[in-house]
DNA sequence: TAACTATATACCTATGTAGGTATATAGTTA
DNA sequence: TAACTATATACCTACATAGGTATATAGTTA
């Protein structure tokens, strides 16, 4: 039962629930993350560094930045995430992570394109 | 957002997610959850003191015992916990405290028939 | 090779909290 | 009223951990 309410300790902090829910629409690298949601770099590095360790995401580096992606095999995890995705207009401060998300995607498109 | 972050905050800790799960299924009283759970009599009034302060539980007195019940309004928070009932199968220590739930109801109910 | 950038880690402090034991409270029964 | 029972609370200890600052590391570019 450890494995379930770890995983509701993860979600139970405001910094990785953003963080998941941000890794559920998009893999991210740890900039963007912390350009998204303003929180410090060392302190999105350690809550990645706990959700890898816990097998809920995983990186991979792509030229020079850490691409994080979601992970999660099991089946009630990813249908509870799914749920709190599902009602993001309910908590305004998700809503607009995933908002922002976009419009970084958006801007790294086009960065790619110009350079 | 606090308020489903204190959500899975309370479904991180072990004593509590059995307490939300057993009472998922029917009101019970302190005696009955400590009798279940195998958890001491003050930590479980504890933890239904903080469930019933977040509005998660509330109790009622009947009798001699205080019996509590779910009070969950909003609809995510129900949901994710249903999800988990659910998938009761998958951790044993839930699907054993709902057994002795069962066979506790029963035997209150040859008890009240006897006296 | 040297400077730069992205990310990770170490260390510290402040804070929360789970559970134990002892005790209080309040309702019930004799 | 006194003993009893169910429940709540107080207090303590041990432990986890969130976030800050400083620094290390490793890959990249000049």
């Amino acid at each position: 039962m450890d494995r379930l309410t770890n995983f509701f300790k993860i979600l139970s902090d405001e910094t990785r629930l953003r963080i998941m829910v941000l890794l559920f629409h998009r893999e991210l690298c740890v900039c963007q993350l912390t350009g998204i949601t303003g929180i410090s770099q060392p302190n999105v590095s350690k809550h990645l560094a706990r959700l890898r360790d816990m097998g809920l995401v995983k990186d991979e580096r792509k030229e020079q930045y850490t691409f994080y992606s979601l992970n999660i095999k099991d089946k009630l995890l990813k249908d509870i995430l799914e749920k709190i995705v599902e009602n993001v207009d309910n908590y305004p401060v998700l809503k607009l992570d995933i908002e922002k998300s976009k419009a970084a995607a958006k801007y790294m498109e086009l960065a790619s394109k110009g350079k």
